[in-house]
DNA sequence: GCTTGCACCTAAATCGATTTAGCTTTTCTC
DNA sequence: GAGAAAAGCTAAATCGATTTAGGTGCAAGC
């Protein structure tokens, strides 16, 4: 074991000890440097300088979990709480949450209670090679949003043992909050309906989440319920404007007397304005656009986009309340809470 | 001492230790629990479930920085890299330094190196109070960004012992990376004054970072050496395009002569075009509008708008290779990145 | 009666860094 | 030259949780 341990050493990562070692000097000594205080502990100069060479040389790099347990007053309990989101979503929904997050943490803080939230990021549908999820080494509380069908089948494998809140989807062993399903759908078909749109469309990206399958689905059945005939479908690339303009050009040529489409995000909503003017279409005279999201610029897209969807404060308060709720474990059942959208009537339909 | 402690112990965070205590097992039990593997160590059903009890009593929170320790594998070397940004910024520029950022780290993570990514966020000027910075119990690595002058000052006063780079703001003791100073603003007046306008405005927020200030400072001190007169001075409340808005709408009240407007950022930018659609003044033949950022959406405005500012995949490609250059020891002087702007030239001046 | 095996639990080491109290050795003072 | 003070450093405890190796007591088997 000694000369195991002596074999690996060579790679493994340095420690004060290590340096401590290779210097000559005791670990105190290494760390007093290493904060800067070697003036008031009385380190001389040279074995200061002899330190600071080796911990360039060595490349060390501190534990910071280490020094966090250290440096941690008992006294404070530290809540670390963290949105987990994919890197190929949007922030905007993000942002928000973390916002009103922050507000309920300040609210919650004191002399004895810190929180900590941040914002930490994985590849869509490899949610489970993040780090810490699953011994529960990094939060104490998650939201977890923006997730792929894959990254869903992983949570409903594992029960995290922690206090988590999921975002968009119905997960039977968490506690999830969402819209409520096929009303936003729903709702667009009727929107594009009262406005006697016959040849309609949906635009979704490739990559669906259960909350934007959902919103096509039901538009797609809404509509299939009262005219007997399916939208047809459009894919975009992803979520960018670009994307949702370049299918929706296609889809045109093809279809060139669709006089509605529904986007299932506002990005892509502003990609289909684009398309449109391109071939000199008028919104809505021409065709009607409906976007879901509530964009915190949909009133100033041109023209103003009408949105359905979920009032995304709403949807975050909702999301907050209940991970407090469970970490003081004041509810333990997972729920589901949905959110019913409303419409935002601007001038796109 | 021992008194003290009982005293205190009331209100302490509960650890395993205590708990065990409380139910009469060794922390070892405690633990097998909370790990859920109570089955394959055997403990005794009426055990556990007094353990569980007793946990759920207590309230116990798990102290993640312990666990992370434990849990840590002594032959891979893990480092913690922040991307620290206020609350009341726009993320934007955050999600494409997190996106590059990631794929950097994704390239260089191997069997015996890993690292995290995490976005945090201060309150605009109080990033001091951010816990950890200045202990280096959070980080290995950090970008800071969206500083008010208060968190520069702070930044200026104590250099924090870990690798930092700046955004957008020079701090000798700091690696920083910013757009060329000056040069924004002077290239946006020259797009005005090319075009022949002569009562010119710009559009700032509020609260001014570093680099937006040096956008209105320059864009003025160009117009006033051309033209020997100042621009006008619009003050929103925030970066929001509905501030924006409000503010050129009253501006447009009082200098109704207005035919040049330089906003310091694109949602200003968006928000210039309501009111100006509003009053029914054409962009770009009434009024020019200049933004600066190279929103991803720009591009989708209507008109679309011009833009002048660094490119930001540049911006961010900087600070990411100082980032790794500084951690790995390469360069570990202070040095000043400047990043020059371009010019996206489209309709609206 | 003695071993074997099982059920149930614990002692102690460990993760890496920091700090406090204290130990040498040298230098200074009278 | 004795005692005090200063300089320069270290041993060991600590932060909180986890795991490994092992102990104890009881029932079963021969």
């Amino acid at each position: 074991m000694h000369i195991r341990a002596m074999a690996r050493a060579e790679n493994r990562p340095v420690t004060v000890h290590m340096i401590a070692e290779h210097v000559g000097v005791s670990p105190a000594a290494v760390s007093t440097v290493l904060a800067n205080r070697h003036e008031e502990r009385r380190l001389a100069p040279a074995t200061v300088e002899r330190i600071r060479q080796a911990v360039r040389e060595l490349g060390y790099v501190p534990n910071v979990a280490a020094r966090r347990l250290r440096a941690h007053d008992p006294e404070v309990r530290h809540m670390e709480l963290g949105i987990l989101t994919s890197f190929e979503a949007p922030l905007f929904l993000v942002s928000r949450a973390l916002r009103q997050l922050q507000q309920a943490v300040d609210e919650r803080s004191g002399p004895d209670r810190r929180f900590s939230v941040t914002i930490d990021m994985f590849h869509a549908g490899r949610l489970r090679e993040m780090p810490g999820l699953l011994n529960a080494s990094r939060f104490n509380g998650a939201i977890i949003t923006n997730t792929l069908p894959q990254d869903d089948a992983f949570l409903k494998s594992t029960t995290l043992p922690y206090a988590v809140v999921v975002q968009g989807r119905r997960l039977a062993n968490y506690c999830c909050v969402l819209e409520t399903p096929g009303e936003v759908g729903q709702r667009a078909a009727e929107i594009m309906l009262a406005r006697g749109r016959k040849n309609l469309a949906v635009i979704t990206p490739t990559l669906l989440t259960e909350s934007t399958a959902d919103r096509a689905e039901a538009f797609c059945a809404a509509v299939r319920t009262a005219t007997g005939s399916e939208p047809a479908r459009v894919t975009a690339e992803d979520f960018t404007p670009c994307s949702g303009a370049t299918a929706v050009q296609e889809h045109l040529r093809a279809q060139p007397k669709c006089d509605g489409l529904f986007a299932v995000t506002d990005t892509l909503a502003l990609g289909a304005f684009h398309a449109l003017k391109k071939v000199g279409r008028r919104v809505p005279e021409d065709v009607a656009v409906v976007g879901v999201g509530d964009h915190e610029h949909a009133d100033f897209f041109e023209p103003p986009l009408t949105c359905v969807g979920p009032v995304y404060d709403r949807v975050v308060a909702e999301i907050v309340t209940l991970l407090f709720n469970l970490m003081s474990r004041r509810r333990v059942r997972p729920t589901e809470v949905f959110v019913a959208p409303i419409i935002a009537r601007r001038v796109s339909a």
